[in-house]
DNA sequence: CTGAAAGCGCTTACAG
DNA sequence: CTGAAAGCGCTTACAG
């Protein structure tokens, strides 16, 4: 099937190009290109003339004869590297994804949404953004080992995870909230409480948010008492179930630091079931600062993300990366937030 | 900044073109081409030298220069016409995209999701789809008088709707779900179990979700009192309002259709704040059967929307109509699902 | 300020 | 079965 007849298959008006507006306008291809990338050095009638022709024909640039010349694609891919249910469940991607996507369109580049959440996802998703399809990528991706990053590094192509990414963080850029310190944060302010006897529900172990929180947690306390800790998946069901093998381990304890809203808010209802009070017989303290948080019931205690600036720092370090700097990390710091659950 | 300035600046490895495979394998680039494209018409070991070759290269094809002659870019956009934060709210999405997804992959097609839920991100959605990316569109948009369709229409672009789209039925390919056969079957039930005012829950009356479903409730009631009928957003929290509301203007209703099931949730909350037992004292029924249809407490006997088929059916009518074919709907059957509020 | 021309990396009739 | 060649629609030095 040719071109033509393909058009005539798909009732598609053939598209105008560039030398259609430049008959129209009575001027070269050349000085159409001009106009549309800048109009530096084109006179003011010309100028004119093409934007009239370019309103007139109804042209739109072919953004693939474009590429192929400039070699950029002017886009961004943002892989979700997570099961897809989580990305529904989780309100911080939201925050993530819509920062990123502003952030990106001031320098007019398009935020391509890519959910790879199997592995043959993850294949697919491979095979695409190497096609020259992006220019570069955000990666989020929070689980150690993800075999997506060593396809992109591979590749040579450029990108940003948000988040420390586990055992690489050498040789990656990446953006990420100070896990540790926003963790050290609650549990010395549990402490500050008067609460002895502080638990912890951690996120996967494979994940730096895991590590990290938990790590903070013990900056605080020392080694303690290993029946104190308890690791979930981030999810409010999960954060459930680890709230009621805590109670049956650790019968006496009077606060506990959960490595996430979600799953604390999960906790907090296990609390409810056991018939112990939030926060008089047990203190919670949360971590994320995400909507949840507010809307609760206690309303939650917990340490804020700075989402924005974590989105703002992932596109200006991957412009960077595309102007040809080296790998970076960003740190940014946490926020306490004290409300009715601590 | 020229080509391999650009490389350099990058440190991007000089990707490999057809010309290098075709030296390397010892064959010409439309022979590397022809093998590419299915092995038609090339012999065993050209076949063998070329895939070798390939290998040992690295090679990738470049999508912007196959697409430049094609005419095609083997992409779809998913396009989510609605404030981003229903996209999150809503796990009915979720499931729809991750079929569109695999449904496209099957033909590799890739999908890309565009979130456009201000006019801003409208428009540039609109620029970006029409400017070649992709080959068609998946629009999710329940909101009547979307001009991103109009945009999509005078540009030619190929499209599927979901949900019928209120005022242009009659020239836009869309799938849907029976909303008013399904609105008939709930009320009819509800009436089924002795129930004798029953109220409903509508959606925005400007999305066919909205005015399908509260046109079943009408076909099995006829006018009722106007009372009976509130209309919310979608959302929990708009549900419980609109709960509340029925509840002060006909406090002795026995039974209410609500339009979805997460509305369906908080009309729930807000009948045990009023100290309405559910089904006893208030029968509560809702649509959808979404996730939190079997995990709320009671867990709601609720109408299915057949998901899979729907994502079925849209990607089959936009590949049809990628290949020529005329504007199509497709309505699909619901199912009535009882379980415990009704 | 402007035009003619080369070239980006592919696919696809065409001739053999 | 295979290669040489045209052409997809742009951008960008280059010469004027």
């Amino acid at each position: 099937m040719t071109a033509p007849e393909r058009n005539r298959a798909r009732r598609v008006r053939p598209r105008p190009t560039m030398d259609d507006v430049a008959a129209v306008a009575g001027v070269s291809r050349g000085t159409v290109s001009r106009v549309l990338n800048g109009g530096h050095n084109v006179s003011g009638p010309a100028l004119d003339a093409v934007r009239r022709a370019i309103r007139k024909t109804g042209y739109v640039v072919n953004q693939h004869a474009r590429s192929l010349v400039t070699q950029r694609s002017d886009s961004v891919a943002f892989i979700l590297s997570e099961p897809q249910d989580r990305l529904f469940e989780d309100p911080n991607f939201n925050i993530l994804l819509r920062g990123c996507t502003q952030e990106l369109a001031e320098h007019d580049i398009t935020l391509l949404l890519t959910i790879a959440g199997t592995s043959e996802d993850r294949k697919r998703v491979g095979r695409y953004v190497t096609a020259g399809h992006v220019d570069g990528a955000l990666v989020i991706s929070s689980h150690a080992g993800s075999p997506l990053l060593d396809d992109l590094e591979a590749r040579g192509l450029p990108f940003v995870a948000c988040g420390r990414p586990l055992g690489r963080d050498r040789n990656v850029s990446y953006v990420a909230a100070d896990d540790r310190g926003g963790a050290r944060q609650m549990v010395s302010y549990l402490r500050s409480q008067g609460r002895q006897r502080i638990a912890t529900i951690t996120g996967p172990l494979d994940t730096s948010g895991g590590v990290d929180r938990l790590a903070g947690y013990r900056d605080v306390l020392g080694e303690v008492d290993p029946r104190l800790v308890v690791t979930a998946d981030y999810s409010h069901d999960g954060g459930a179930e680890a709230m009621a093998r805590l109670l049956r381990q650790v019968p006496d304890l009077d606060a506990v630091f959960v490595a996430s809203d979600l799953m604390a808010v999960g906790a907090i209802a296990a609390l409810h079931r056991a018939g112990r009070r939030v926060p008089d017989d047990v203190a919670v303290g949360g971590f994320d600062d995400s909507k949840v948080a507010s809307t609760s019931v206690p309303r939650l205690t917990t340490i804020r993300q700075p989402w924005p600036r974590l989105s703002a720092e992932m596109v200006r370090l991957l412009l960077n990366h595309l102007a040809g700097d080296a790998h970076a990390a960003v740190i940014l710091p946490t926020e306490l937030v004290v409300r009715d659950s601590a």
